[in-house]
DNA sequence: TCGGTTTCGTCAAAAGTTTGACAAATGTAG
DNA sequence: CTACATTTGTCAAACTTTTGACGAAACCGA
């Protein structure tokens, strides 16, 4: 009987996006209700797994039924905060940079590119689907005029820290690191690694350590 | 007193990555001895837990200097398989493909794509980098060829699990899903999420509730 | 050589996460 | 209306991961 909103687990946070996915992939089809059982057997979880996580935030199945499709998926978008727009900024226009910028997944989820900057001045005023490439000095007024809260560090593992720190400095309030390397930030700043090269060595340790 | 080789727990082989990314720096740099204390402030962790997750393999430090550099790399590397080159193809030749196929981290590490597929009769034929757009229907005949060993998939989620499927039929034992979407593979074939989208949200998150 | 200090390796306690079990709730069929 | 089956919500046990503590090893300076 506890009304005051506990925060929820790191753990729970993590999977919180795959009920996200899955939910509204049924959404879409109409469905109108899941079980606790079903989601398990879609994202490889226990039931128990399921309503134990589910029990932290305040929305409620019904026997014999389960959870309401409509209902679940407005309860995850607002923990998740994808109930929101928000202004993104992507420093570093390489390779994937550019793919960022221009990821149709971004968007849809409320995720909106507002800006693109690289220190590299061959690369200014590129054109990248309806953004410029710009120079770093201009990243603190972008961020000021659009009211961005976050920034994809997509540069160079040497070049990280040092990026992190002027997106910080401008006032964004997460980061998302694609290098492989750790950033840290200040207290207030969240920092999530995107882990792609980390998740393709956990693969080569998981495909070398298979059967032996 | 054990020979034996214990497998490494998730939770350590997670941190492994990070670990090698840094000791390469060192490694670059010419330092030639770091302390788990050191180790420990720089990726945000406690020095206990870097012993502690040393401790699961056999590479000792010496009281006082602390590990040497180059050994720990190179024993990183092996158990991360990151010593070893690894042929990989990518499913999907839109933004993210393209990118993901062009990312020089990948390269360096010792991913060689080998390959990139796509659905879509248009993108037949375009040149990406030294690689050229394939047919779905060339994917087997590559895998085999090549001897590739993971594949990436980086389609829209409505088609990641067929994709992953076809992956699997063509042989590859690992899985890299770029997609949000959960999906299934058989024993034997590791699957691990990048989780991009997912770490966005998990920051939206996070930036939704810190301080309030 | 010796005492002081740093850093490792290990252990066990603490904290966090997942699972299994079961009562209570809800729906269904007769 | 009652018996039955299903599925939730919750609790505590089991398991995993992280942390703190401390003896032993190794180096350093006098």
């Amino acid at each position: 009987m506890q009304s005051v909103k506990k925060s929820i687990p790191q753990s729970v946070v993590k999977r919180l996006p795959k009920y996200l996915a899955y939910v509204q992939t049924l959404h879409a089809e109409k469905t109108e209700w899941v079980s606790s059982t079903e989601l398990a057997e879609q994202l490889g979880l226990t039931s128990s797994t399921v309503r134990q996580d589910f029990s932290y935030f305040d929305f409620s199945g019904i026997s014999k039924r389960g959870y309401e499709v409509s209902g679940l998926q407005s309860m995850l978008k607002s923990i998740l905060g994808a109930d929101t727009e928000w202004k993104v900024v992507v420093v570093g226009a390489g390779n994937l940079g550019h793919a960022l910028a221009l990821h149709e997944d971004f968007a849809r989820r409320g995720f909106n590119i507002v800006g693109i900057f690289d220190a590299d001045p061959s690369k200014h005023g590129t054109e990248i689907g309806s953004l410029t490439v710009q120079p770093m000095d201009a990243l603190n007024a972008v961020v000021e005029r659009d009211d961005v809260t976050m920034g994809i560090v997509a540069v160079p593992a040497t070049a990280a820290q040092s990026v992190a720190d002027l997106l910080v400095h401008a006032g964004v309030k997460g980061l998302l690191n694609m290098a492989l390397t750790h950033v840290i930030a200040p207290e207030g700043v969240s920092v999530i690694d995107s882990r792609i090269v980390a998740s393709l060595l956990e693969l080569s340790h998981a495909v070398s350590f298979s059967q032996g």
